[in-house]
DNA sequence: CTATTTGCAAAATATTTGCAGGAAT
DNA sequence: ATTCCTGCAAATATTTTGCAAATAG
């Protein structure tokens, strides 16, 4: 299901950077997390971890991790970044009180991605697909 | 195909707001760009019908229009907001490199968009789909 | 050892807000 | 007349950057 350390290490290995603390914790902390935080949210869970990183730190991490793809940054209307380690095809069911994502998956997403894909053309590098809806507790509320 | 004055008019006097200059020209210069400008690029070109408008303004426009649903709030990676005037399900083919966006519509979107509905169920607000593939500019270059 | 990374603080950037004067209904 | 809106400038908030010290390979 959620990717392990050895898949990050060889990533980092590949591009010529180097595995840190930092970039593990904040790894593995998205791999056991399928809320997609935010990069405050991360910044405050980690340092319970480790005390001493900063928010720079965390900012560049996710920076790295993104681009070598093990995690997806999801910047949303709110003008927050969210972090998503499943890096599927999968459509964010994203709550527009209070911006909660939940992962939505289904074999008629892949089947629509493929044919998109397909009639499109051409080299596509990744997608993004949001719906909105309300969540439990927004909508009880 | 765009959306004419009567439909914004109609939709401010729906939500007590007041027909301005300002939103007038600004919802006239999406329905006309579909190129899906950044609140910067608008500012910059409404300064020639419009010489005093400020960018504090424009922000406040955007966010109406938006707000009132004749246009699209397209948030991406790189931190920019774009606007669209073309509020039907569609799927937004954004350059990674130069972050152009081209509209892509086919009527497998729409089928896939119904059943997904079903699919998912409850009150769905709201969708978007991106897709990222190079522009034919940054593919030559 | 050497190149990269961290932590800190300051800077950058897009957007939002407060408010007095002006415009729309 | 009254309410809403504009324009200006200052404030906000997130993210980025520069650099010396620390760490990984």
């Amino acid at each position: 299901m959620h990717q392990s350390d050895e898949e990050l290490i060889s990533l980092l290995h590949q591009n010529g950077l180097k595995v840190t603390p930092q970039r593990l914790a904040i790894f593995r902390y998205l791999a056991n997390n399928d809320n997609h935080p935010t990069a405050e949210i991360i910044f405050d869970d980690i340092q319970k971890e480790l005390p001493t990183i900063s928010q720079g730190t965390v900012y560049k991490t996710l920076s790295v991790l993104t681009d070598i793809g093990v995690i997806r940054e999801l910047k949303i209307s709110n003008g927050h970044s969210h972090y998503d380690s499943n890096t599927d095809v999968h459509i964010n069911v994203i709550c527009p009180i209070c911006s909660n994502i939940a992962d939505y998956q289904s074999k008629d997403i892949l089947n629509f991605w493929d044919q998109l894909r397909k009639e499109i053309g051409g080299e596509i590098t990744g997608q993004r697909f949001d719906i909105y809806k309300k969540c439990d507790d927004c909508t009880v509320n």
